[in-house]
DNA sequence: TTATGTGAACCGGTTCACAGCT
DNA sequence: AGCTGTGAACCGGTTCACATAA
């Protein structure tokens, strides 16, 4: 199985988007001219991340909005439930839990876990805020089957939660904290960093009055 | 001005990241090695990236560490003070302004505003919420000299409240909003997209049980 | 004629190899 | 001797050019 680049795998989240929106104008037919323009990506690039998959397009006429939005979501595993948990019940979690997105594309927490004893029992959405530890970890990833743990714990405690999490035998980590996670190879891992995303800003702000 | 690329921006974040853990144990002096092994990159990667900017450490042994640190702050802008508006004070809003690491980094929040009027006067941190308005958004840019917007509010107001961001004159932006902007080449944008980093881990997910 | 699908060319970012300092 | 700094080689991702099909 070739490999796909992380790039290719960002883009096609990003075809979905927009084939959701075209979709919900009624339109049938769309051109990889018209997801390229929607997406701010060229329409070269659109087609050469499709046929890493297959050929989904009709030739002279455009691809299916429908159908193609159906393709990428079974390339992306959109198809399938997940199962998540939540680890983590502070500002960030609360927002994660509440964030409408994942429940359409059939990602669901099926449990959130903090730490601090004044946490346990109260309500984040319709969850109850459970008891962090590495055994309540374990017991959601083999009883429960959750596949993806989410790190929403202050950097101070992300290596240790990290640790435990492949030990429960969690095999996708998206993570919140701002460490860096050393994992295996075979365990998927996406960081989402926000004091990288600001210094991005302020090194280009700070460049553009350089110039 | 030669061009930095995003993935060199990126990684002088983590770099700095890395340093100030080794500031705070007490060690004088990294080598580039030591930094990439804790960032998890190569060290030649580490030198090179530095290369752009300039030379900054001692052939033989290495680097100060709070050189290297202060050096890496100014490349990216740290070392003044940026001011930036929230938009949006939702479960997202909420958890980015209680984000510690901005004000390390000299990243201040100096107003939180949003168009639901129930909110409008609400606490969040020590900011009052302030009714969202494109006079509003001219004012904080133009009086205050915010020069960062950031925008956490739905999807179907984020393209709205973009255009707005720009005519009032903010230079950057930082987008929650899962929508695709598309904005002048003069305006640094950097987009956090919570669904595409799930989706991602659902595709490797996906992915490794095919093989 | 229009738009897809794809091998080939290109380009830029990463890695290598080694010269240059301390 | 050890580690930095950097031109050159390499590699992978993007773009081009065009054959193919409706």
């Amino acid at each position: 199985m070739n490999k796909i680049s992380n790039a290719t795998i960002r883009r096609l989240s990003i075809y979905l988007r927009q084939l959701e929106e075209i979709i919900d104008e009624k339109i049938e037919t769309v051109s990889s001219a018209e997801i390229a323009k929607m997406s701010a990506i060229k329409d070269t690039q659109v087609r050469k991340d499709l046929s890493f998959f297959g050929s989904f397009g009709v030739r002279g006429r455009g691809y299916s909005a429908k159908e193609l939005a159906e393709k990428l979501k079974i390339i992306l595993g959109l198809n399938k439930e997940w199962k998540a948990v939540l680890i983590g019940a502070g500002s960030l979690g609360k927002a994660l839990s509440g964030y409408k997105g994942f429940a359409k594309h059939n990602i669901n927490f099926i449990a959130v876990l903090d730490s601090d004893p004044a946490k346990i029992g109260a309500h984040i959405g319709d969850k109850v805020i459970e008891r962090y530890s590495a055994a309540a970890l374990k017991e959601c990833c083999e009883k429960s089957g959750a596949q993806i743990a989410v790190i929403a714990v202050p950097a101070s405690e992300a290596k240790k939660v990290c640790e435990e999490v492949i030990q429960a035998g969690f095999k996708g980590i998206v993570n919140f904290a701002p460490v860096r996670l050393h994992l295996p190879e075979e365990i998927a891992l996406y960081s989402v960093d926000l004091a990288i995303s600001f210094e991005h800003i302020t090194f280009k702000l700070n460049r553009n009055s350089d110039e």
